[in-house]
DNA sequence: TTTTTACATGAACATATGTTCATACCTTTG
DNA sequence: CAAAGGTATGAACATATGTTCATGTAAAAA
């Protein structure tokens, strides 16, 4: 049998999982997945948004600890530092949801 | 290679991941994946909250499918009905985080 | 060395979420 | 049927998140 999750564990997943939990956000761990890294540009046309507000959420996501960055010249790379993240992500991506 | 992630699939994941992304919302689910089903009641005892903030998350819950209820006399109990929730829950046990 | 490309950042604003409090509802018990 | 136990609910409020817009900065190109 397992232990109960103490107070910091689950505080630290309730952490992480807020970080994911956004459409967007989503989409990015997804792309950065299948792609080991990626310029801010070409995120924002893949997800086809604005530039500013692509580059909140990756700093946001940076900042949490669920990707990396690397300038090469004028880009900068984003890739995948949380593996969990994309399992996160494969594990509801056939769930089935009530209200939405 | 397998197929990017649709727009409503996304969306279906960023929903559900937002819905479990509460510490007190992690918390009842481990604590529903241990146990089965419980009362109000012992979910607001074990968690040392109020009642009806307890009642406020758990209804939160039971509407977007993470839960089922159902009364017994007096009581109502509450169980798991999503499997995938407390699997997102296991992934980040042990997971690392940054700033936090 | 000016321009351009690629990206970051901060402030303002809009919206969503979480919490508390008072009260209502349903079931059992006296 | 009145009281008590167990839970739900709505309104008010507080706080957190997401988005836009204007502008700043670093590197490369002209």
């Amino acid at each position: 049998m397992e232990e109960q999750l103490d107070n910091e564990r689950v505080e630290k997943i309730a952490f992480v999982l807020k970080t994911i939990a956004h459409p967007m956000r989503v989409g990015i761990i997804d792309l950065l997945n299948r792609n080991e890294k990626m310029s801010v540009n070409d995120i924002t046309a893949y997800l086809g948004l604005e530039q500013s507000l692509t580059s909140h959420h990756l700093a946001n996501l940076k900042m949490k600890g669920v990707l990396g960055s690397k300038r090469d010249g004028k880009n900068i790379f984003y890739f995948l530092k949380m593996k969990e993240a994309p399992e996160i992500i494969k594990i509801l991506e056939d769930v089935k949801v009530n209200v939405f």
